[in-house]
DNA sequence: AATTGTGAACTCGTTCACAGCG
DNA sequence: CGCTGTGAACGAGTTCACAATT
């Protein structure tokens, strides 16, 4: 799942598990929804469902942050806010750089989820030097030949990569070169980087195949389904989980 | 993780664990590169150097598959890259279409790994009427009024959801009537789905809190860094991990 | 009475290490 | 002799189920 094994045996400082990590953004997404509409208190099985998972998840979850519950009644939504938003570092400043301003890069400067939760987007870079000094979401890109300056005068520490995979390889060298030590890969590519540097990547076409493969699993078992089991328009399910929240796996394989 | 539990108990068929299926696009990956090298065969050393992982996982991974090595030579490229793609479903056609063409919506019908391996973008779909007919990746956009008629003249099965969150739900649940049973989910909401339908996410979001996480933690290992272990400048390590391999995921909202 | 927090059982995934085969 | 394929050991993650607590 997640990236960057822990470089030092295993910094015994108080291990969460990758998988809680990977969960702690979907509680903290739906207890902001419950902070702004004011609920004071959640349960572990309302609070569950608003993230899509389930209660024993959830408990198992929180508490390897703490105890942070009271028995009987729940959680505070605030105070668990407040929490989660600590362990996730989200109560500081954490200037980002996006790499390759084409569509993806463009769309990715314009997106709102960044502002919100301690993420600024400190600099736009592109290769093009037809792109220098133009605005893209309010901010001017400025030439990759600049790229470590622009790292290291805004200490950024975490970086985008949305530059052709051709590319990816070299600016991902440059970004940690330059202090880098957190990289978010759109780039269809793997990436090696040194030991210490975190690598997380999102790759829709392989979104697509994983999905394609089911798809086409349900198609096969359409001709296999003469016993029971109506096909169609099944009853909506809360549980369905969604996304590989902590890694990978989707549907199931039979 | 994944979505759509097993409905139907347990369709025995030939089970491939989720988290090999999820690998699979990343070998087909490395695999279609060497083919375009004209490389005839590959060792499941040196093929899962090139996809990042160790070669006893590819082992046994490509053992959930078959017996498509020869022992003591390795595997042969183009066989393996059609067992793999006949796997995964790609050797037919899978019709997609976007719904939200907003700048991630327009970023995404631009990008290329669609059209590359089965998947063609059969229409993009905005609520906008004056988006409406304007062409965006060479298609014209179409009205969310006819999303019914869209997705079942197209025989449409693979959603892409690239909408505000707010309106994501709503998206689905049509797409989900009209005959969707797969959705590629790029707003920053938990969507609940029937059994049957699989759902991954994307959010950037998320992906970025969680290299905050970690990035926190390594400041956190600086001051305590008094004794052995070299900081930065470490060697260059193939393996770590990349991303959730399964998964993804990414922004947030909180 | 309600709901958390958690040991223990279980399931899934990874890694080891070597037998089997070309 | 080299490399695959895989049983067996191991480890991570999930779920169960219930004691603890308010």
């Amino acid at each position: 799942m997640a990236t960057g094994r822990t470089h030092r045996p295993a910094t015994r400082s108080r291990g969460i598990p990758e998988a809680t990590v990977a969960r702690l953004p979907l509680y903290l997404r739906a207890l902001t929804a419950l902070s702004e509409r004011s609920v004071p208190t959640v349960s572990s099985e309302e609070l569950a469902a608003a993230a899509g998972v389930n209660s024993a998840k959830l408990r198992k979850d929180f508490s390897y942050l703490g105890s942070y519950g009271t028995r009987g009644v729940g959680y505070d939504v605030e105070y668990l806010v407040y929490q989660i938003s600590r362990e996730l570092g989200l109560t500081q400043d954490w200037p980002v750089v996006i790499v390759g301003i084409g569509n993806l890069g463009a769309a990715l400067a314009n997106y709102g989820g960044f502002a919100s939760r301690g993420f600024r987007v400190a600099a736009l870079i592109d290769a093009d030097p037809a792109m220098a000094g133009k605005p893209v979401a309010g901010i001017p890109v400025q030439h990759s030949d600049d790229l470590e300056k622009i790292i290291q005068d805004n200490g950024v520490s975490i970086g985008v990569i949305a530059t052709p995979a051709g590319a990816a390889q070299a600016v991902c060298e440059r970004l940690v070169a330059a202090g880098v030590t957190s990289i978010l890969n759109f780039a269809p590519t793997v990436l090696s980087v040194p030991d210490g540097v975190d690598v997380r990547k999102v790759d829709l076409s392989i979104e697509l195949q994983i999905l394609a493969f089911h798809e086409q699993r349900k198609a096969g078992e359409e001709a296999a389904a003469s016993d029971g089991g109506a096909p169609a328009v099944a009853a909506r399910s809360e549980s369905a989980d969604q996304g590989p929240d902590g890694d990978l796996p989707a549907v199931m394989p039979a």
